[in-house]
Formats: C-alpha cells, structure tokens, sequence
DNA sequence: TTTCATGCTATTTATATGATTAATTGGAAT
DNA sequence: ATTCCAATTAATCATATAAATAGCATGAAA
C-alpha cells in the first residue's frame, strides 16, 4: 500500500524494535546503543536513527548513563499507523477491539454528520465512486476491504476537519491489519452497502442527524457481531 | 511541563524545522542534508536524526536524490503532542479551534459514558481529587486550567479505553497551548464546575446516559462561545 | 523526425566508523 | 547529609564509502 520499495536498514530495525517493544520482549530498557549495534548487526547511525523514530513516537526515550527506556503505555501514540499497525499485530485480543469499536462508535457517526454538514460537490463525487466500488465488490468485482475503506475514506475527507481526516489512517490501517492477521475478525468488520447508501443521501441532503443515527446503528450492530462472537 | 532539561542540539532542530514546516517556511521541500547543517550549524548526525523524528510524525519524507520533501498535512500526525502544538502555535486559526471542538464534542461525551461503565475505584477517587481543585480553582486556591486538565485526565483514564486515555494529551496539549498564545481563546476553555460535579455524581451511580448528556451540552455551550466569538 | 528504451552520471540520502563531548548515576570523600 | 569524583552511556562531530535515483544523453526502431 505504501512504499513497495524494500525497507532500508533503519526502517527495519525501527520496526523490529518497535513490535519488540510492543510485544513485550524487554524488560524496562533497551540494550544499550552498542549492544543494538552488535545485536543486529547495524551501524551506530543506523541505531540511532531508529531509536530516534521510536522516541518520536513515544515508545522510548534515550538519555545518556540511563540508555533506551520504555516509556509508560500512556505516552504511545496510539493514532501513530505504525504503533497502532504494531499493537494490533502482537496482542489482538479483544479487549483492543472492543476499544477500538468504542471509539469508533463515536467518531464514524460524527463524521457522517458533519460531512452531511460541510460535504463539497468533490466530496459527494468521491463517496459516490466508493459506494459502486462497494456494490462491486458484493458481486465479487471488488475488493471488500478495499471498498469499505474507500467509503471511510470518502466520508471523512467529507468533515473538512484535520481531525477527523486524520482518522482516516487510523481505521483504515485497523481494519487492513485486524482483518489480515486475525480470522476471529474475518469478515465482520465491513460496512453494510444498503445502509452506507442510505448515509450517502442524507448526506445529499444535509441531513446530519439521520446521517448520524444510520452509523451509529451500522456499527452498534457490528459491534455487537465482534464482542459477542467467540 | 514535560522535561525541565534544556533541550538538546537534535531536539532543538527538531522543533525549529517542525514548526517551520508547518509554518509554511519551506515550499515543497526542506533545503538538502548539507544545506540544514550549514544554516543551523549542526553536524549532519543531528540533522539526520531531526529529520528522522519529522518523518515518524509523518511531517516529511526523505530519500535519496529526492530530498527531503514536505508531506501532504494529510499524512501528518495530528494527535501527536507535538504536531498539535506546533499547529497551534504557528496558525491558531478559528476555523482549526471549531475542528477541535468538533472532535471533543464526541470524544469528551463518550469518556464520560465509558466511565460510568467502566470506572474502577482509585478513578473515582482521582475523579473527587480533580473536582476538589477545580473549587479551589475557583477561589483563587489553584490554578484553573491546571484543575481542568486534572478533570479530564481522571475522566478519560476513567475510560480504560487506551484510545481514549491517548487523547488526554491532545487534548491538555491543545488547552495549555490556546490558552498560552491567543487571547481570543482565554477563559472560555474552561469546564464548568457545577456540571462536572453532576458528570461525577453520574458516574459513580453508572448512568452512562446522564454523564454523555451532562458533558456534551457543556461543550455545547462552550463551543458556542467561541465560535460566536469575535 | 519522433518516440521510446537503455545506460551513464551527478547528486543526495543511507550507512559505517572513529573520536570527542556532555549528561547522569552511584559511590567515595568530606 | 553534602559535595565531589569517576565511570558509563548517549550526544555530537567529522569523515569515508555505499546505495538510490532523477535527469540527461545516447541510440535504435517506428
């Protein structure tokens, strides 16, 4: 999706750190820089650089004599794609889920809102193309996943609000990751094409509070489908 | 707030090209590697690892022969604390301070549901200490953004949603900052008392409803009175 | 001539390494 | 208890080499 060129030297280290971290294989610490080094076999640049990345993401934090600390969960940041990307490959429990569908259950209904509120000719145009992608992709000629996060996509760019665009990363990467590596998560996380369309014309015509409740529903019910499947 | 150490050369670099990028100093792309050491008179390590800091926020994106080039506000981590920051503090514009209550409207309700349902003890008792201060605040005892910031965080640890328990620092990150810059912005942050007094009672009787309710209107009113403004 | 593919070159970031400086901890000396 | 010293570790600087790639040049095919 991103880059299809392979990852250089510290973008894979950054990454390796970074699921370690996650997953829980050190302690309180890293190794020291040097032992890193040694380790994986990298430059101290290399090291660095990637220490640096984590730190900018609030894994860690590096100071001399102390050396590479993991800091506390709260300080991650948990919207970061990477982190978050992270977080759902190592412990997908559903407990995440659950979180993540909380937040959600907020966010995706405000955005149809306010979409409905703020939505431009351009907007409309894009969320019209991601719905015939979605009805496509009910007869096979589409990806699902990629469909539904058309729509997603679609409808937040619709906010016109630097916060809800940003999601945009954020649900997008959890629904790729979730329904990639968990099977428990197959399948049931995807938008319902009639209900989406539905939402597709209260937004037409600027009607937020129905835009709203649609989604609200939508997601109610998937959640329910999610949390109470075993 | 966070470190009371002066910051170094690459956390210094960090933050000058940070904002200058958001600023809107550069057009498409930051000045090469060479360049940003001889303007800033760093040596090239700690320009590498500024710029491998932006990049984990999603600022700029370098490669070879490329550059380091400026990625679309799109890309940027926009919960990051200090993206927020910089975006604050260089453009604080009524329309990004809508956005941001646009955010809260949902974001701030839905804490306080989730933790009518989800508040363990030591919440409440974090819960009772914020209120506490907020009176103090109120008769001059203490500071009153600092009391407020208090709230908050017990409210959304509350939650024990670790997306929700993220957004506390976006959102002190945001309070702090506006209320730090722009006049416009001051004293109409600020939650009111009595009503988080009721978000308390409500929570501790597990009334998600009333707690949403209580919240969302007292952001309403707020959000009114900045928007309306001038 | 035009078009397109191929290979070359210059530029820029990526990586490696050594040397020096600064911050910080923990213990020693007072 | 306080101050000072020493050891450790990251931070910074400097330099060398490698890898990636945009842009140009070249030349063959249409």
């Amino acid at each position: 999706m991103k880059q299809s060129s392979p990852l250089n030297i510290t973008q894979n280290l950054t990454h390796t750190l970074g699921l370690a971290i996650i997953r829980g294989d050190f302690f309180e610490a890293l190794p020291s820089e040097a032992e890193i080094c040694e380790r994986f076999g990298v430059s101290r640049s290399s090291t660095r650089e990637a220490v640096k990345m984590l730190s900018a993401k609030g894994l860690i934090r590096s100071r001399p004599k102390q050396g590479i600390r993991i800091q506390a969960e709260r300080n991650w940041n948990m919207f970061d794609p990477d982190v978050l990307k992270w977080i759902l490959v190592s412990k997908p429990t559903l407990d995440l889920l659950r979180e993540f569908f909380e937040m959600r259950l907020v966010t995706d209904p405000q955005a149809a809102a306010l979409a409905a509120k703020h939505a431009k000719p351009e907007n409309i145009v894009e969320l019209r193309k991601a719905l015939d992608r979605m009805r496509d992709a009910e007869n096979g000629l589409d990806d699902v996943l990629d469909a539904d996060i058309a729509f997603i996509t679609a409808l937040f760019e619709a906010t016109h609000n630097r916060f809800f665009i940003q999601l945009i990363e954020f649900t997008s990467t959890a629904l790729r990751v979730t329904s990639r590596y968990s099977n428990r998560m197959q399948g049931i996380n995807f938008s319902n094409v009639s209900t989406c369309t539905q939402v597709f014309d209260a937004i037409v015509q600027k009607q937020n509070e129905i835009a709203f409740d649609l989604i609200k529903q939508m997601l109610t019910k998937m959640m329910i489908a999610v949390i109470t499947e075993q």
